[in-house]
RNA sequence: GUCCCUGUAGCUCAGUUGGAUAGAGUACUACCCUCCGAAGGUAGGGGUCACAAGUUCAAUUCUUGUCAGGGACACCA
């Protein structure tokens, strides 16, 4: 309906010799200034160098169509649209149709998009940390896929490097320490109850034959062990990866010296104190930064480098990375080296997500792989369950900083808007119990009360905060849409009853519920929940 | 000191990329089940949109500055 009028619009704007300006049309938020506005008037003061009042009237009196009922002109200029509702009678029979794929687009058009996210080290198990990087990506990814975007989720393993050394030491002391014997834990060792759990584990199954083992054996043991957990851990949480790419593999494929040596000849790199150092002062970042470091070890940015550079050889036409805020310095040295390769730097894009801060006690605890302090994702999962976790992270935009109090969460689960949602696709799962037909009628009689077409309109809303949801890239979104429908349903339910003698306003009726199911069935498949048919 | 994010009702947060009278939940108050699920609905109070300038017909929204909170500034990953 918005494209139409905007249509409208620009044909009576084209008779009226303009062109080239951007129409908006918005849905006004009180009922009296119409079903839809515009504020085109107001725009093209400057322009026409006339009174918006007058534009306005110029406009309205250049649009004639079957679609609007009535147009008003409201000071200082809003052209405000009442149209007829057909259109939404019309948008029912295609929720009922198309079902699963009400809300689907191709506004993607098989755009190739990689979605990193989580990629948490393997040095411990997930945290809630985590979940909320998890929550955002996959919705993220489950929307984009909604509108035929071609979306790669993937995660990144960090199996090479000091932390996994750290890790099999870590292991190895906790081993020993079973066995009698001792073992240094290292400064920076891990320090998690599940590294207790895995030395217990190997010492129940081989007690201390593994003495002598060395320290990879250690470092893989629990590198497989932990990698298990976390993907076990994300299933459960309804993430799902296409490809899984790590550190060792691109270790293996790319000769990293080389990739240095291609910084080095475009004049990326210079020598000091020993160390050879990367010249991203002059592309993005502030400060220069090292590649490889005094005793010859390269530093992290190196196979990162070289992990970005295969994301771009493999053609993706746009990279979402999600790192927390902690990293976000780590960005512009990131993007210095993409551009310093030759790659469009612009492909990639960095979402940053606010921590989320731990509070114990009414106080906030540092959240720490090494010292164990934290709340794991599975510990979240138990206790309140997928769908109130999922639906609880993705529901405040990335910027918003969360605290977290796992005691009051389980108190408070039931406070959380998930509910309230899937209270109302339960309400008419029980409808349909009572009274439910297959059959979609050709055209609906008795449909055209206000609380009627309030819910309609909700439903019709559905496939622009889609759109709006995968082109900005923001999933809350749809958990605020799909609380506001849940809302005018619940509105609905207790205004209106729906099985009554009157067979033909039943069978409408029935239609405009499980429409409605269907829309927050869609809607919740977008984050990630499944509603229950009862609770 | 530099950089990033935030500041909206007592509390937790939205705010349609600059529009009309700033909204929900929660808490508080008072109502509503003889009837499809009361995990629901209706009504009420509660606001200097941190502060100050600027841009604009129009600023919670954009720019700059100030104040406050969080985070980052490694030859760690």
């Amino acid at each position: 309906m918005k494209e139409i009028l905007i249509d409208l619009i620009k044909k009576a704007l084209e008779k009226m010799n303009v062109s080239n300006i951007l129409i908006e049309v918005e849905q006004p938020k009180i009922k009296e200034n119409g079903d839809y506005s515009s504020n085109i008037a107001l725009k093209l003061t400057k322009i026409l160098n006339k009174n918006p009042m007058d534009i306005a009237n110029e406009i309205a009196a250049n649009i004639d169509s079957n679609d609007i009922k009535k147009i008003e002109i409201k000071s200082p200029g809003f052209i405000n649209f009442f149209v007829n509702k057909g259109y939404l009678l019309e948008n029912l029979k295609n929720v009922l149709i198309e079902k699963d794929k009400y809300g689907s687009s191709n506004i993607g058009n098989r755009k190739k998009i990689n979605i990193e996210f989580v990629s948490a080290n393997p040095t411990g198990i997930l945290h809630i940390g985590n979940a909320r990087g998890g929550a955002y990506g996959d919705s993220l990814a489950r929307i984009l896929r909604f509108c035929n975007y071609d979306v790669t989720e993937e995660y990144y393993i960090n199996d090479a490097g000091n932390q996994i050394v750290n890790l099999g030491e870590s292991l190895k002391s906790r081993y020993y320490e079973k066995c009698g014997k001792n073992y240094p834990m290292p400064e920076e060792g891990y320090h998690g109850k599940e590294i207790i759990d895995m030395a217990n584990d190997l010492y129940n199954e081989y007690q201390d034959k593994l003495l002598e083992n060395n320290l990879d054996y250690f470092k893989e043991y629990a590198t497989k062990v932990l990698l298990e957990k976390i993907f076990k851990d994300l299933k459960e949480y309804r993430i799902n990866y296409d490809v899984y790419t790590s550190e060792l593999a691109i270790k293996n494929k790319y000769n990293l010296y080389e990739i240095i040596e291609r910084l080095t000849k475009k004049g990326y790199t210079y020598e000091r104190d020993g160390a050879i150092w990367f010249k991203c002062s002059e592309i993005f970042d502030n400060t220069d930064h090292v590649l490889i470091k005094e005793d010859k070890t390269l530093t992290y940015l190196v196979p990162d480098i070289a992990y970005h550079l295969d994301k771009y050889n493999r053609g993706f036409d746009k990279m979402i990375d999600i790192f927390g805020t902690d990293h976000h310095g780590y960005v512009a040295r990131l993007k210095s080296s993409i551009k310093a390769l030759g790659n469009d730097p612009e492909k990639l894009e960095v979402k940053l997500l606010q921590l989320v801060r731990l509070i114990e006690d009414g106080s906030v605890v540092k959240m720490s792989k090494r010292t164990g302090k934290s709340v794991t994702l599975k510990e979240l999962i138990d206790e309140v369950g997928v769908n109130a976790a999922r639906y609880y992270f993705v529901k405040s935009s990335l910027d918003t900083q969360m605290d977290f109090d796992l005691n009051l969460a389980k108190s408070k689960s039931n406070e959380n808007p998930v509910y309230y949602v899937c209270y109302a696709y339960a309400r008419i799962a029980s409808i349909l119990k009572e009274v439910n037909y297959d059959e979609i009628p050709q055209k609906f009689d008795t449909l055209n009360d206000e609380d009627t077409y309030n819910v309609l309109e909700k439903v019709y809303e559905f496939k622009e905060v889609v759109k709006s949801a995968a082109q900005r890239e923001l999933p809350h979104l749809i958990t605020n849409y799909v609380y506001d429908l849940a809302n005018v349903f619940h509105n609905y339910y207790s205004n209106v009853r729906i099985i009554t003698d009157d067979l033909q306003a039943t069978k409408e009726k029935i239609m405009l519920v499980k429409a409605v199911q269907q829309t927050i069935k869609n809607a919740l498949n977008l984050i990630g929940v499944i509603p229950p048919e009862k609770m």
